[in-house]
RNA sequence: GGAGAGGUACCGAAGCGGUCAAACGGGGCAGGCUGUAAACCUGUUGCCUUCGGGCUACGGAGGUUCGAAUCCUCCCCUCUCCA
């Protein structure tokens, strides 16, 4: 593969990017000519991806693509501290195995973005476990607390009174120091990483490094559109849920969240440019804007067969308001002769959690019993196979077999 | 070592002797509407209930009181400041 001029390469680098630090190193170390050793740092503890990896992973087979050498860093020994962004709490530490595993897991997921048979994935633990003491103190001296306590989650965290415990100070020094052994020309990492990155850049420096290039990228809201996709809020789309949970969860994100995902994920396609154009002018419908995404992405991680599918079945179920093809089935044994109560059977199939919640749904209209609504809170269903839906989306084949004293 | 602040339901946060199963916001669930599981509106959100009620809950254990999330004692945990 011919590299395009650096000049070029530099606009394909900058693509949808948060910030780049900077456009006039990043054009000396591409001048070289050499392949760039691009660092992205993974969590050793998630392999699920979801949408909001695929946004750098994206970025990554484009650099990928131009001929550069992407290096997952594996952050297993840093996982010991557990990034202090957010709210996380100290992580329980991984076994080996474990670590192998997700990393293969990861490995697996990724190869559908890009080719990971050209790809470097490197452990941290591999030096990190080797580290002396001495070697830490040695490392902790090039930084000051107050340079670290400008970052700004430990400052607010700081000035709000929420403990900050000493180790966490050590997560940005080791993945700095992480760049410092790979030799890393860039890194790429998500807005909330600038402060890591830069660091990075720094104690390259102080080890006689040329410092890396930083590449931010911003982050995906989740379906709720408002805070970061992650699956511990709730709000992610992974890229291997069924075909049908990706299309239908597309479906369900807020409208004012649509030019957003279509801007950071959306594959060049000219329909849905042209849809997106009508819509903005007023003319489009966005549900139709947003059928085009949730068909894309079921395409991209399914094929296409799979993504026709999972929009037959978003339109049976939500337009037309039809029970699905498939429908989960379940088996539920009479507690007397004239049959079993309602109740008890959403209880059975867990649709509700209490007895309480079961009867609440009912008395709110919620469920029904082969299409029709059930009115009685104290309804019994006889032996005999039913089509029980509860909401709009949730659907079972019942089937209640006699009672037997 | 000393001084102070605080621990309330899924989360945030009020309440500080009864009218508290606990305001309010978020989230969840349901209903309505619709162009979609969008937006918006409404309801609901501990458990059990023969729908009258009953039971268990406000960090833990005791106590005061007719009555405690609210007062007292001890304990556990968290944070801040001073040394």
């Amino acid at each position: 593969m011919t590299q395009p001029a650096p000049e070029a390469q530099l606009e394909i680098f900058r693509a949808r990017t948060q910030s780049l630090i900077s456009d006039a190193e990043l054009l000396v170390k591409l001048r070289r000519g050499k392949p760039l050793r691009i660092k992205f740092g993974c969590d050793p503890s998630a392999p699920d991806l979801h949408l909001g990896h695929v946004v750098p992973l994206t970025k990554l087979r484009a650099l990928q693509e131009l001929g550069h050498t992407i290096i997952f860093l594996v952050g297993d020994f840093t996982a010991m501290i557990g990034d202090p962004t957010g709210r996380s709490r100290t992580r329980v530490s991984l076994s080996r195995e474990e670590v192998q595993r997700n990393a293969d897991t990861y490995r697996e997921q990724v190869s559908t973005l890009l080719d990971m048979t050209k790809a470097e994935i490197r452990f941290n633990s591999e030096w990190m476990d080797r580290m002396t003491a001495a070697e830490l103190i040695q490392l902790t001296s090039h930084q000051t607390v107050a340079r670290l306590i400008e970052r700004e989650d430990f400052k607010t965290r700081y000035q709000s009174g929420t403990p900050i415990a000493l180790h966490e100070f050590l997560y940005p020094l080791v993945q700095a120091y992480d760049s410092v052994v790979l030799e890393a020309d860039l890194e790429v990492g998500g807005t909330d990483q600038l402060f890591n990155l830069l660091l990075g850049r720094e104690i390259q420096r102080a080890y006689g490094q040329e410092a890396q290039v930083v590449l931010t990228l911003p982050l995906l809201e989740g379906t709720d559109g408002v805070e970061k996709m992650s699956k511990s809020l709730d709000n992610a789309i992974g890229v291997r849920e069924a075909p049908h949970e990706i299309f239908g969860k597309t479906m369900s994100i807020p409208d004012r969240l649509l030019p957003r995902w279509l801007e950071l994920l959306a594959e060049p396609d000219p329909d849905l440019e042209k849809l997106q154009r009508s819509v903005e002018d007023g003319e489009g419908n966005p549900r139709d804007l947003k059928l085009a995404l949730a068909r894309q992405l079921a395409r991209r991680f399914h094929g296409e067969q799979a993504a026709a599918e999972a929009e037959a079945h978003f339109d049976r179920v939500f337009r037309q308001h039809q029970p699905p093809r498939d429908v989960p089935e379940l088996e539920v044994a009479s507690s007397r002769p004239e049959g079993e109560e309602l109740v008890q059977v959403l209880l059975a199939s867990g649709f509700a959690a209490s007895r309480s919640a079961a009867r609440r749904l009912i008395r709110q209209g919620g469920v029904r019993l082969d299409q029709a609504r059930v009115e009685e809170l104290d309804r019994t269903v006889a032996p005999g196979e039913y089509l029980l839906q509860v909401g709009k989306r949730r659907f079972a084949r019942v089937r209640v077999t006699p009672f037997q004293a």
